[in-house]
DNA sequence: CGCACCATACCGACTAGTTGGTATGTTGTC
DNA sequence: GACAACATACCAACTAGTCGGTATGGTGCG
């Protein structure tokens, strides 16, 4: 009501040209005269509010992670009763959320910390933190579900929740090589199925 | 004996230089110069061999398969007679294959097709290749697993070699934000855990 | 009010250096 | 001497980043 989309100012176009634009084409491949030219405004404005291509790409990566972060706090999965309900309810809407072109439902800073995790210090410190974040919001749910059933297992929670995202990423990888959501879809079934097999307590197996 | 490291030629030079620098810094922000540098040959030699920089990617990318195609092939873990044995083994061989720095052991097509998979479709089908190619040799090995077990699942077995692909990419991903291997190595074991959890017959719980 | 003063936001032409690619040799070998 | 395998010199296009300038709006003051 207030603002947010009413006017939007030179920096928050380019921030989110970005989430399109790198995830499309790569952060290397994007140039800054294409981000300008998608969000609109010139090089001087660019110039202006980053002084870097280096720190836009920082501020990407943080950009990403307030608007993930706002998606999945807000999300109806936390309202079960269960705390592994809540974690398979998450799972559930990473793949609902595989809806669109692949460059639509991929993750910006997994791509960017590939291109940049050996010569862009900063770059590759912000996707982490974004990853990084992002699973601990898993971890409560995950350590609740394991006193719940009285698991004290070799693993740990955090490894666990981490686990999760890597699962995500290298489905977006498979993704991006078949060019289809599909394959995706297939292995956050598996990673469901490996959450219900790890925290059933009797753990008959689901046969035929 | 007869020759390959005797005496390389340019062509060669070229696609292990192209190896060791795209997995370091990337696929676009590795420039020809910089690959004829580590190769130790001219820009002649480089567009006498590949007609243009994305050639040389299609080419790298079928080098690494059949580079990573005789590693796995020769590798014992084929010997074990249970096929799960195998597929465990494969599983556990990629763990200890996690050694080095990170540009050392994360995959090549892996961090190409991230950045060509819109805009450069002939390394998007070499990348896809390789991947799917390898997935295939484990196929074989988890449908004999299946029928051992006499398991008709509602997951297929050519989605459950994909999916170790993906865990393997992604766990790649978190390595390269963390910079380092143990988070890898984490979500391997949780690879092998699933595989374990979902073929056991019995399927109780590994506690305590 | 009216106006000087100043900061922020933005513009777009320009530059210095880099990039993929080419054109033209040179050299060894069958 | 013909051809493959390279080397050297070069180019046109593009790239990130710069720089002088403008537009707008707030603030203090008489």
């Amino acid at each position: 009501m207030t603002n947010q989309a009413a006017k939007p100012d030179a920096r928050s176009k380019l921030l989110d040209a970005a989430l399109v634009v790198i995830r499309t084409k790569g952060y290397c491949a994007t140039t800054v005269d294409e981000l300008c030219a998608a969000a609109g405004v010139t090089k001087g404005a660019f110039f202006h509010h980053f002084k870097s291509k280096d720190a836009l790409g920082v501020a990407a990566a943080e950009h990403w992670s307030e608007i993930t972060g706002a998606l999945f706090a807000k999300a109806p999965y936390h309202d079960h009763a269960d705390p592994l309900d809540r974690v398979l309810g998450y799972v559930a809407l990473r793949k609902a959320l595989l809806q669109g072109g692949v460059p639509e439902f991929t993750c910006l800073v997994g791509t960017m910390v590939q291109e940049t995790y050996e010569t862009t210090p900063a770059i590759r410190e912000a996707c982490e933190r974004s990853i990084s974040g992002h699973a601990a919001t898993l971890e409560a749910d995950i350590e609740a579900a394991m006193r719940d059933r009285r698991l004290s297992p070799a693993w740990s929670a955090t490894s666990l929740a981490l686990h999760t995202q890597a699962v995500l990423q290298g489905a977006f990888i498979l993704a991006k090589a078949k060019g289809g959501a599909e394959i995706a879809a297939d292995s956050i079934d598996h990673l469901t199925r490996y959450l219900e097999l790890l925290f059933s307590s009797e753990t008959i197996q689901p046969q035929s």
